[in-house]
DNA sequence: AGATGATCTTTACGGCGTCCAGATATACTT
DNA sequence: AAGTATATCTGGACGCCGTAAAGATCATCT
């Protein structure tokens, strides 16, 4: 039980196993997508045998949840970028949904891995709810910098709640080949995604009757 | 190479093997989840070998996909009942954007299995765009009935999509723990399924500034 | 009755997640 | 400096998995 050491970071054989694991395993998900994460594929990526990554997590989704947690912090990075380049306030929330997408887009595998990695189904991983700056709570900051009442905790929980499913709604659905007759219609995969958010006013609209 | 018989539906051994194994993956999916759907275990579940279901479905993907299409079609019943019982012309929308979330909450392990099953990530199985009466269809055409333009393709397009991205991404999230005090406190689930989509309208609001 | 061909079983292969028994190298104790 | 404890990694094993190939079985057609 050696706790006092100073040099208590860098482990013994390998340098830094949990490390070249997910780096392997991140690796291995850009190549060759989802279905091929293996944990002993990861090992042979990492050059060590298929017990090997039993030391540093407890089984196969412990893995796969660092791997979400980096994809988790990119996302918030993402958005955090979005929200500074909005140009007019009112374009902010757009901008923010249509960041999602992209990251969503661009890491379609890692997208995945965050929300199917996780073993517990039924919650959100925590960070994504709870800290500050995660990707819930800029959206949320960013809606009352738009005008939303953050007194009404309510309406400001449904409508943090109603972007971040329009998003994730979206994100799912874009990769489709059924919209790129939309896309090139519009011209452009940014000009469908945000007419897709321009028209989730759609649920509380009469259409002009 | 019979082809000219009368009682062609009913094969030789088991009765109707093809049958059999879809009826025994959709007991396996609600009693253990989708993660205990292994070919084998259908195959067990079945009361017949490992191998035998390959004389009926290319491989496991093949039997995912059916197993999907019923969803599909259990979905598309429940949309077209609920469009039909809503009250008034501006709730239908809505009313169809609940009954598809209920029906994903009812239904979560088969829910999984029409987006997930079918092995063509790019595409939505195409009886759901196409056909007549197909889910996609019928938002479209509640859309319609609510005051769209119909002669605006793009438009309509666009709003069908945007309805389709909300249902979906609300679906998936309205299973996560962390909604459950902002459902009691609007005194039911549906309630607050309602309720975001009332706020989906958020992204061409400027909130009352 | 005999042939045909679809259906099912048996057996087998490689890959998977995971556990366990050793080997090895590091850190702590004295 | 020596010796012990402990964290780390390897090798092998177990029972699953998806799938393929070869043989048995049985309804149908001639």
């Amino acid at each position: 039980m050696r706790e006092t050491t100073a040099a208590e970071s860098r482990p013994y054989h390998h340098g830094d196993l949990s490390r070249a694991l997910i780096d392997a395993a991140r690796r291995l998900l850009e190549s060759e997508g989802p279905s091929a994460l293996s944990l002993r594929a990861v090992a042979r990526e990492a050059g060590v045998s298929p017990a090997a990554p039993y030391h540093h997590f407890k089984d196969k989704g412990e893995l796969l949840e660092a791997v979400a947690t980096e994809g988790w912090d990119m996302l918030n990075q993402s958005l955090s970028a979005a929200r500074k380049s909005a140009q007019s306030v009112k374009d902010k929330l757009t901008a923010l949904g249509v960041a999602y997408v992209v990251f969503a887009r661009e890491n379609p595998s890692l997208y995945r891995i965050m929300y199917d990695g996780s073993r517990n189904k039924e919650e959100l991983p925590s960070h994504v709810h709870m800290e500050d700056d995660s990707a819930y709570c800029q959206v949320r900051d960013t809606l009352v910098e738009a005008g939303a009442d953050p007194s009404d905790e309510i309406a400001l929980e449904l409508a943090t709640t109603a972007a971040w499913c329009a998003a994730h709604g979206l994100a799912e659905m874009a990769s489709f080949k059924q919209f790129d007759t939309l896309k090139t219609a519009l011209g452009s995969e940014e000009a469908f995604l945000r007419g897709v958010f321009e028209h989730m006013k759609i649920f509380a609209d009469d259409h002009g009757k």
